[in-house]
RNA sequence: GGCGGAUUGCCCGAGUGGUCAAUGGGAGCGGACUGUAAAUCCGUCGGCUUAGCCUACGAAGGUUCGAACCCUUCAUCCGCCA
């Protein structure tokens, strides 16, 4: 997997001063010891992720693009991969019915996350060369027993129950055990981390901070190291509420352009709201203090410029998957959404352009605009004929006026496709196929 | 277990025999305006082979020329009494 060129990287002197500006830090312990360590030499620091689905998403890169600050300032990332935690999974899922991943599934999981970690991060033989790790090595071999003596015997259930998330759970109708051991097997992550390459901090959600805590604790319990470290990132919400990194559909922002396409990357950015596109940019982007409070700056004297949406979405799509790429949806958007230039895009450009939109191949004779709406979108025919009367369907971006139309030959781009479109934002491509 | 009240479209909520595909509000969708925004305004908002037809007012039966509306049974929910 190739490693992206960094867009926009500002020099960074003091991480913790910058993490503080740009909004990260929640909790620390000792701070001032903290950045005495930083200061005085190479610090390993690592953050979890657990395998939940095929694919970061914009949400997961807080921690990870953390992870590379504290790289750039001088010290040594592990992007630990929760092969085993992610095997446990967390009960507190949402529904009940929530199909238990097989062994299978999850490694095929850990080794797609894994990828996209890489990518973010250096790897070379240097002191501060990035490490990606799997929690399932050292958990895997670990019996049950061993693990219940060893383990699980530095923690006081009492100690346990106290715990805010466990307490809480306790309340709202109760955990299992296996919920509960969750919390040792993240703390012996930090043990084993510290064993293996001497690492002294985790980062991760202000969510974590007991379950860092805990590994903490055990870190002294089980070796005697009492000057270890921890930091979590406020649990960062829009000002809607919503998690950071869900698109207006709700659904998440995939760090996978399979999943999410470049395209529709640039487009979430592109209309995150005025109010957030700050704290994006902080959060998300390796953007300095100077010119991030520019672009607020501008945001705030000429809003409708959307300067910093602009450069969210620029310094986003680099980020995430090149800067070619972002020059090429830079193209495609200002052609679904200007004037209507469609013939000009070259093919490659108009299908990315196109990736995340609802297809639909077409063989033979091809049947009216309102048949093929419907079919693609998922309309009811009345729907699709309503578009048309209402004055809100277009083909290839011009706006139709005969609920009867069938397209007709010139209106194929290159040969084969037919854009077509309900109301500002319902895209479908028609593609057709020589029979 | 007994008595009373409720159940309407995505949600809330009118409607008590024909003029009801069903007032109104919200959400959604389209248009105008705009910044691919917010607010606002206008339109639309069951389906279809769309001057018409079909399916629908908790479910199933019934009365009637005709039922969301009347009757019977069932289901679910809410009160009051045991």
């Amino acid at each position: 997997m190739l490693r992206v060129s960094l867009p926009t990287v500002a020099p960074v002197t003091d991480v913790l001063a910058d993490l503080e500006w740009r909004g990260l830090i929640a909790q620390t312990t000792d701070r001032e010891a903290f950045a005495r360590d930083l200061a005085s030499g190479v610090v390993t620091v690592y953050a979890g992720f657990d395998p939940t689905a095929d694919s970061l998403h914009v949400g997961s890169l807080v921690p990870l693009l953390a992870l590379r600050r504290f790289q750039l300032a001088g010290h040594r990332p592990i992007a630990l991969a929760g092969g085993a935690t992610g095997f446990i999974g967390d009960p507190t899922g949402r529904t009940t019915d929530r199909p238990m991943m097989t062994p299978a599934e999850i490694s095929a999981r850990v080794v797609l996350i894994k990828a996209q970690m890489a990518r973010f991060l250096d790897f070379d033989d240097s002191p501060t060369g990035a490490i990606l790790a799997d929690n399932l090595d050292w958990t895997a071999p670990l019996s049950a027993l061993d693990f219940l003596r060893d383990v699980g015997r530095h923690f006081p259930v009492n100690q346990m129950l106290a715990r805010e998330s466990v307490s809480a759970r306790l309340e709202s109708g109760g955990l299992s055990f296996t919920e509960m051991s969750y919390q040792l097997l993240q703390s012996l992550d930090f043990v084993e981390l510290w064993r293996r390459h001497a690492c002294t901090a985790q980062i991760g959600g202000n969510d974590q901070w007991g379950n860092i805590t805990a590994g903490l604790d055990l870190l002294r319990r089980m070796e005697g190291v009492s000057g270890a470290h921890a930091m979590t990132f406020p649990l960062v919400t829009d000002s809607a509420g919503q998690k950071i990194g869900k698109s207006t559909g709700g659904g998440n922002v995939w760090i996978d352009p399979q999943l999410t396409s470049p395209y529709a990357l640039w487009q979430f950015a592109l209309n995150v709201d005025d109010k957030d596109a700050g704290t994006y940019l902080r959060l998300l982007t390796f953007v300095g203090r100077e010119e991030v409070e520019a672009l607020d700056a501008e945001t705030a004297e000429r809003p409708h410029a959307r300067t910093a949406q602009r450069r969210l979405a620029a310094e986003l799509v680099a980020l995430i998957h090149g800067e070619s790429e972002g020059v090429k949806v830079q193209a495609a958007s200002a052609a679904l959404f200007g004037s209507g230039a469609l013939e000009d895009l070259d093919e490659p450009t108009l299908r990315a352009a196109l990736a995340e939109a609802p297809s639909l191949q077409v063989t033979g004779e091809c049947p009216p605009v309102v048949d093929l709406l419907a079919e693609g979108l998922g309309l009811s025919k009345s729907d699709a004929r309503r578009a048309v009367k209402e004055g809100g369907a277009y083909l290839n971006n011009a706006k139709l006026a005969d609920e009867a139309a069938v397209p007709s030959e010139t209106d194929w781009l290159h040969g084969h496709f037919l854009v077509l479109r309900k109301g500002k934002r319902n895209t479908l491509v028609v593609e057709r196929t020589q029979a």
